[in-house]
Formats: structure tokens, C-alpha cells, sequence
DNA sequence: GGAAAAGCGTTATATTATAACATTCAACAG
DNA sequence: CTGTTGAATGTTATAATATAACGCTTTTCC
């Protein structure tokens, strides 16, 4: 059972704290700098459970500043996030969205909901063994799985 | 046992044939047009098994021509093969490549390799039955998946 | 044959991402 | 402290991928 149902309501607040102090400690565990930076992004990618645009940050950067952020300044916060397993990047949509459980190493497997874009990152060993199972039929030694399945919500699929 | 290994050599103008083919009788058999163009771009795509990108099928279209083709004829063909499921889109890579059974509805599922680019489509049951099973737990309906599978390839892990 | 739709050419532009170099900041040794 | 070094960020420009919009041509179909 999850520490919540991003379908329903929920205090995601709570959701954001959470991730920017788990971020803050896994940083701080790893002798990596987490800057100012580099956490406004990331709490920026954690304002809902939606995925976000690289451009989309970029704007809410600027806003109420006086000299708009440019690209690089988005883009090189993401890589560093990535690295670091924060933030997953959505390819089949060019957007990222904030990590679930980046304390531990998995291939990340996304259901994104074409309606409402809520997306949620999910953990299942039947998907990684059969992944597996068949990447090792063909010798193929897997280094990073991307697997996103667009689809309806359990909410959208009933409205 | 597949028709050929495209990790070992293999006479690849089989493969192009029969994918014309195959596309042609499937075009005619759904009573849509399969044109010169599309036809040209679909050679084009199959002229090998690793992902191509648009605009090199642009250049290669371009070839030997008088005036450049230009981005919206390559796009336009590439949507109807897709549409057709004569093409897929890696959109980890931004490229594009042949499917492998068009005859048959399937989600698409990848094996790419960093090394040689060599990617091939697999089909593999428990894979689906494991997204299934995992996607209905979270009450989620699958309507496209997109999974590609990046690593190294069985020639290329021992090189 | 003529209307309607599909396909394609063409021009322009949107969207996403990176290269390259300058400047500032943080860490650390001496 | 201070000077040195590498990391982080600012800045400008550009690359790479993809689509919008409009008009002409070809095909389909009555
Ligand atoms: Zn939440
Ligand atoms: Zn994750
Ligand atoms: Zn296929
Ligand atoms: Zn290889």
C-alpha cells in the first residue's frame, strides 16, 4: 500500500516536503551539493504529480525575476537531478517528473494518463524479471530501461 | 526461431523485401494507398535494423534529387506508416525504425544497443501479461506502451 | 465530368536541447 | 586569511527535432 493515492486527494504538501528532504539527505550522504538552484527545480518538478517541461521550469524560474533564466540553467539542474535518480525524464512526452524512491537503484516504469497527465512511477517485480528474462534470451545486458504506458487513469477511464 | 539474426550476418535485401511486401499487401488488403513516397520512406527505414532519424531520411530522399525535400514530406510519411503500424518511434532516441510483424497488433518493445545501434523488436508474452497485470492493479488502462530496453547488444558485450 | 477528399509542395515557425565561453562561487591547501 | 582550483552558474548563440498553415495536384467516387 502507498504512502498515497496521487488519483485522490491527498495533502501533497506533504508529497514535496518529503521528496526535497529526501533529497536533501541523500545529497548530504553523498557529499554532493544540492543548491539553491538545483532544489528550486526540483521543487518546481514536484508540484504535482503531473510531468513537467523543460520550458515549463524555465518559466516559473523567471517568474517575478527581474532577467528571465535561460535554457542551460534549467536543463543543467535536470542532468544533475538525473544523475542522481531525483527526477526521471518522460521521453515518449519530453517532460520530467520527480522520483518516487530515489534512494534505491530501479528501472523506472511509468503509467501516464492521457487525460488528466497524472502520472505515477511504479515498482513491480514481474516487469523487471520478464524484462529481464527476455533481454537475457537474446544476450542483450540491459543498462536503462525506459518503459512508459499512456493510458487512462483510474479516475478518467470511469468519467 | 526468427527468419534471421541481425546480430550475424544475414542477407539484409531479404529483409527489406519482404518488409515491401508485406506492406503493400497489408496497404492494399486495408484499402489505403501506399504511395511512392511512403513506400521510398519505408525502404529508407529499412535500410538496416538500426533507428533512423527524420532528417536523415530527409537527406537520403534529398539524394541524387534537384530540389531538397523538406521536413513535412518525411514527417507526413513517417505518421502514416505509424499510423499503420509499419513504423515504430524510439522516442529515447528521437529515431525511427521498421516493425518487425505489422500484420499483428502489439505494443512495441526494444532492444538497442549504445554500442553498434543494432535495435531489435521483441515479442515476448510475459512482458505484456506483466504490464497487464500491473497497470489493471492500479486500475490503469494501457493504451499505448513504449518500451525500449538500452544496453549491449550479444556481439557487442564481448568486444 | 465534376465535386470532394487525400496527398504533397512550400514557407515559415514552434519546440526541445546543447555548445561554447565568461563569470562567480565554494572548497581547500598552505 | 589568502591564493588557487574546480564546480556551478550566467550568457549568447545555435543545433536538432517537429509542426502549422496554405495552396496546388492527384485520386476517388458519384
Ligand atoms: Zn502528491
Ligand atoms: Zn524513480
Ligand atoms: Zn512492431
Ligand atoms: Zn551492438
Amino acid at each position: 500500500m502507498s504512502c498515497f493515492n496521487p488519483y485522490r486527494d491527498h495533502n501533497h504538501q506533504h508529497c514535496i516536503k518529503d521528496a526535497l528532504n529526501e533529497a536533501r539527505l541523500l545529497c548530504r550522504s553523498r557529499n554532493i551539493r544540492l543548491t539553491p538552484l538545483r532544489e528550486r527545480v526540483l521543487e518546481l518538478v514536484w508540484q504535482s504529480h503531473c510531468p513537467v517541461g523543460a520550458y515549463e521550469i524555465l518559466a516559473e524560474l523567471t517568474q517575478g525575476e527581474s532577467k528571465p533564466a535561460q535554457p542551460p540553467t534549467v536543463y543543467r539542474a535536470l542532468d544533475f537531478l538525473r544523475e542522481q535518480g531525483l527526477v526521471h525524464r518522460l521521453s515518449s512526452i519530453n517532460a520530467y517528473i520527480g522520483c518516487s524512491h530515489p534512494s534505491t537503484p530501479h528501472n523506472s516504469c511509468f503509467l501516464i494518463c492521457t487525460q488528466c497527465r497524472t502520472t505515477i512511477e511504479i515498482e513491480h517485480p514481474a516487469i523487471e524479471h520478464s524484462l529481464e528474462d527476455c533481454a537475457s534470451e537474446h544476450g542483450f545486458i540491459i543498462a536503462d530501461a525506459s518503459i512508459e504506458l499512456a493510458g487512462l487513469c483510474t479516475n478518467c477511464k470511469t468519467n
